[in-house]
DNA sequence: TATGAATGAGGCTTCATTCAT
DNA sequence: AATGAATGAAGCCTCATTCAT
């Protein structure tokens, strides 16, 4: 094997390394909570020394925005894999969207937390800002299938954030409904009742029919 | 001044000095994040020493629990003056419910975040049990109300628990979406998109009109 | 009645409180630990404000002190009243003071953790002066009866405290069995290894009888 | 020098530090009092940071138990190299047993005190176990010895632990003697003395001799 | 005199981060 | 690059003691 191979090889370890450590990571954070993990556990879990975290993330902080920042990356690439196909395609982007982001409620809320525990922070700027950028360009794509349905006259003629924001918040509680210990206890019908909320969610943002429609 | 005047007197200030102390955590959980909060500097900020903390509540985590009860009794405070007042005060009730929680987003989210620090805690069970009981009754209240407009023919005959939560799930969304930095960068006409918000929030679980109506 | 007997009334709640509070603190010693026990335990045991403690005594070690010395005290009393008596109640002296160490063991065993624990101090050194004092006395008292049964030839004739604090020491360790939980269970047959035990401290100072005797 | 000699010379760095940092506790223990030593006192003695104490024991506690456990070990230590040798080694594994509590009695009484304190705890229930099976092992080797003696007539023929627990309570006892500040005082031939007591000690559970004899 | 709210020094423990090997 | 022992700031909580009423 040539040194550059060597090396090219090494390269990949490191990185594949890296995402033993976010995905470790992520499950520790999801099962326990953030607070309670701490930076060991995660080099525990991984099975590899502490020191090593700090090789591939500057601090604890880095950890979480990586992973919010890969969230937000998946969930660009669901928009690249349907966006470049058939236009039946296209017509589920919007609702990809959402399931994308209710099919784990639990890693939804989590990624909320860390939201609020990283506002105030300045370190990592620059991930902060490619954090920022990913979810723009994730936003203009659903905003421009949005513009496409008002111009079929689907959807009300609202400025289209309108329509993506209040969509944005239904899924929003209803991930949050869906792990709260306190209201669970009185949803006897949880499929019943996640239907007639996707059922609004649907209709929610349809232009009303008037009379004369 | 009579003795038991005296004595009366002090446990007055006594329950003072609690709402001072609880007012200023509020007040510094919301403006740094409860986790940046330490028990000293609620003291300072009250002008008083960390001990006395102590001779008010047993734990920092009880200083949460007292807030999220406080919060969800002066939610149910609402609930009892509407229900004794005219017939209109009371269609106005679940209105309220939810521009209670909308009017101070920030202070809904802090209590959010609360609640999933002390879910997993054994920690004041009998606080945590009074902050459910005060929370199931409000409940009961709404849904007293949802089911006269179900029988009334305003609202779509689902359980009656399904209205509450979808309508709570908007309204945790749309706090959500308000104190998100992110997103709040993209929504210039704010009062536009709430009212719309608001709009959909009304019409979401009325029974839908058929033809046939 | 009269300022005088009023005041000389006062003066003699004033002591018997005194007395409560030494007893209670005495039973929170013993029962929890004298660690645990907090001076507010006590005035709340006797029913008072924590600071008419402070009226009484100190601080909190000068109650360990005044314990200290009633159970020295206690133990004169023995002394003084079956030395004023009959010749027969004279020869019960020995025995009399090491039955009233052993008859409670635990309060035994509290006085001797209380001795280590104010040693270093300074605080109350005429109270120290005074244990000591009360100490010296029935110290007193014993070597004389020891004294004379040396005299008698019914004991081995050596210093007089040697016979004391052999003794002493046998009692001291007895109790200090007694209330260790690993040792306990070995023990199976209790009143039997008691009755031994006595048997040796009866025999253990005698005049040893050679061939000759 | 390889890899793996590295690192098996940071663990026997890292055993010696545990090492230090007992030894240390131990000297601050004796010296000022368990209570007055705090966990920064002995991280000073030591040379090292307070944190670094807690890699090696979770908690004070856990101190405490590693200390009694260690001395009990040495204790058992001084069975097995006894045990091995030859026959007059046997014969003086009693007295060793003693001597080598009475040998630092301000030790052994340390030990007292934090049995005290462990007792009613639960923390590290596997290290009390541990000491309590290091006891029951060494006490085991103290009744195996008194059986051969009683079988050949030297001792009473009492249940062996009755000899093993008068023994025990007479060292006990002399060991508190010897470090009570107050009857140190009155004690001038200490020599004479602890003579005296070990002469008791020694024939306190032989076989009385009857006139027969 | 009696009270008990207030105090704050000081203890134990945690854990993100550093750094020598 | 990998390691993990070491660090120490910082947090929570306790409680003997004080003092104004």
């Amino acid at each position: 094997m040539s040194d550059l191979q060597k090396v090219s090889q090494k390269a990949q370890e490191f990185r594949r390394r890296e995402e033993d450590i976010l995905q470790k990571a992520l499950e520790l954070f999801l099962e326990h909570g953030e607070d309670k993990v701490t930076v060991e556990m995660i080099a525990d879990a991984v099975g590899i020394g502490k020191g090593t975290i700090y090789k591939h993330f500057e601090t604890k902080d880095e950890i979480y925005l990586r992973l919010m920042i890969r969230y937000e990356e998946a969930l660009a690439e669901v928009f690249t894999r349907l966006n470049s196909g058939e236009e039946q395609d296209r017509a589920r982007l919007a609702k990809e969207y959402f399931s994308f982001r209710m099919r784990e409620p639990d890693k939804y809320a989590l990624f909320d937390r860390l939201e609020h525990k990283l506002t105030s922070q300045t370190t990592c700027p620059e991930l902060v800002q490619k954090l920022h950028d990913t979810r723009a360009g994730n936003m203009n794509n659903l905003v421009e299938i949005i513009n496409r349905r008002i111009a079929e006259g689907k959807l009300e003629d609202v400025p289209p954030y309108f329509h993506v924001f209040a969509a944005w918040a239904l899924v929003h509680g209803a991930v949050a409904l869906h792990h709260s210990k306190f209201y669970n206890e009185f949803i006897e019908d949880k499929d019943g009742f996640f239907n007639f909320l996707a059922d609004i969610g649907i209709r929610m943002g349809n232009k009303r029919k008037t009379r004369a429609d």
